[in-house]
RNA sequence: GCCCCCAUCGUCUAGUGGCCUAGGACGCCGGCCUCUCACGCCGGAAACAGGGGUUCGAGUCCCCUUGGGGGCGCCA
């Protein structure tokens, strides 16, 4: 029996969780969904100077609000410190790490040599078989792995294929500072070992660290877990999306209205697909989700699908279930404190709204915008196009005031049909009628259908705000 | 500079040698519906980067070119 599939996201604390990461942690989700196994959480938080924990309470939340859950703990890696140490004392017992005593400035010169010569920038070796005895008393050394040199190290990943790389092209990694503090790719190889990591789902731009991983693996005699290496997230303009360039965190998605699963729906999509498939829940995702079905190339971020696919997800759920999103997202929003307060008053109001203002909105700050009449305060200042509108034709809304007050039985079909009849007699064509009733009852020029706004607004009200208007 | 990866409509993608006259989705254009705006429905334009091979037959396999991306830290 092969064992429980164990995957894991692996941030680090450096800011918001972007985009990329999130598709990450997604497919690292999916996976362990997929295969009955567990998604750990392990915060790489080992460079001390950018680590904050500010992005570790971003990276969470934004964990929390995409609907990804992760078993145990969030793991902190720098809290493994020890252990990382414990390993790279270790391989240097074994003569698989040795104590390197070149200044930071040594290095950098010898990079810079190299890419003048042409040559493939590279740590050269110095120390790899120098006598310690050698050694200058006023460094304190890093320690180095000692990597192979003149054969290949293969990386088989799921996605890429089978990648080779020479080994005289990997040079040897300092695992240790010369504090004495682990460095990422050592206590990476050491954590997923001792968690149990069946699976690393990571970006390609791991690739690299990938073979030098598999280098300490193999150092250590342990078992290099099945990798994946996903390709990256560009921009809309096909550049890298990096933090200053078009990478938002996921609280900005949030903040723009779209919801957690349409979310996740939408960046299933970028890079993994099933078939013709385009729409799925998130049930269907787990079940269809693989490896295998992931692309190689780079996909775009692309704003309009994402706000289809949102609209799609506003329109088919139940008005409930979206007044709860909207509720949730009221905080989020821009809407003014006492408007939220009144919109959550008139839950029920608002519940038999939602059927006609769902299709007209594909994020949840349209939909705000748009339930908006219903807690506009009287008298309602139109904006300009109503107010336009007010005077051209509001005269007609006198006459329509008598024969609205008649109607007892206040429904869309009541409503429609007396205004219908009022405009016939009237020999005037409906929309002279309904745009300056719409103007009258929402202050603008754009709203669901003129009976349904009647209805939900009720009798008094409505002909409260018509009266304001006739003043 | 060196190493690695990628390449189908504007975008996300289906396609694993004949089922491709290249399919779907978003976007775009046109039409229908209509009290505004949407939704919905119908229709349309739109791609295999270029060049060589292999093969009876290439979007699918190989090579080169071009273009893009990633990596090359005492960052992760």
């Amino acid at each position: 029996m092969s064992p429980p599939v164990i995957t894991r996201f692996a941030p680090s604390p450096t800011g918001f969780l972007h985009i990329g990461g999130a598709r990450t942690a997604l497919f690292n989700w999916l996976f362990a969904k997929a295969n009955g196994g567990d998604m750990l959480l392990r915060i790489e938080d080992t460079d001390r100077e950018r680590s904050s924990d500010d992005a570790v309470a971003a990276i969470l939340d934004g964990l929390n609000w995409l609907g990804l859950d992760w078993t145990g703990e969030a793991y902190s890696q720098y809290a493994r410190a020890d252990r990382h140490r414990e390993i790279a004392l270790e391989l240097l017992d074994a003569g698989q790490a040795y104590r390197c005593y070149c200044s930071p400035q040594e290095l950098a010169q010898m990079r810079e040599t190299a890419r003048a010569e042409g040559r493939s920038v590279r740590y050269d070796g110095t120390w790899r078989d120098r006598d310690a005895g050698d050694a200058p008393k006023d460094i304190t050394p890093v320690v180095r792995f000692r990597a192979p040199q003149h054969g290949e190290t293969v990386v088989d990943d799921q996605i890429q294929g089978r990648v080779i790389y020479k080994d005289r092209d990997l040079d040897d990694l300092i695992i240790l500072r010369s504090d004495g503090s682990p460095t990422y790719n050592l206590s990476v190889v050491v954590d997923d070992h001792d968690m149990g990591v069946t699976h690393v789902i990571r970006g390609v731009d791991h690739l690299t660290n990938a073979a030098r991983q598999s280098q300490i693996y193999s150092a250590m005699g342990w078992t290099v877990p099945v990798m994946a290496h996903i390709p990256l997230i560009h921009g809309p303009d096909g550049a890298k999306l990096s933090k200053r360039h078009g990478a938002l965190g996921v609280d900005a998605y949030r903040a723009m209205g779209y919801l957690p699963e349409a979310m996740r729906n939408y960046l299933a999509r970028l890079g993994w697909s099933h078939g013709d498939e385009e729409v799925f829940s998130t049930e269907q995702m787990i079940e269809w989700f693989g490896l295998e079905a992931i692309g190689k190339s780079p996909a775009r971020f692309d704003f309009a699908k994402l706000e289809n696919l949102n609209g799609l997800y506003i329109r088919k759920m139940s008005d409930e279930i979206l007044a709860n999103a909207l509720f949730e997202f009221l905080p989020y929003s821009e809407l003014p404190d006492d408007d939220q307060h009144k919109l959550k008053q008139r839950r029920q109001q608002l519940e038999r709204a939602l059927p006609v203002l769902k299709a007209r909105a594909k994020t949840l700050i349209e939909l705000v915008n748009s339930a908006h009449f219903l807690v506009a305060t009287r008298p309602i200042v139109p904006d300009e196009k109503a107010t336009l509108i007010l005077q051209d034709g509001g005269e007609v809304l006198g006459a329509l005031v008598d024969a609205l007050e008649e109607i007892d039985d206040w429904t869309t079909p009541s409503i429609e049909a007396v205004i219908k009849a009022h405009a016939e007699t009237n020999q005037t064509k409906l929309g002279k009628v309904a745009q300056p009733l719409r103007a009258a009852l929402t202050g603008t020029t754009v709203s669901p259908g003129i009976f349904d706004v009647l209805a939900v607004l009720g009798k008094v009200e409505s002909l409260d705000r018509i009266r304001d208007q006739l003043k």
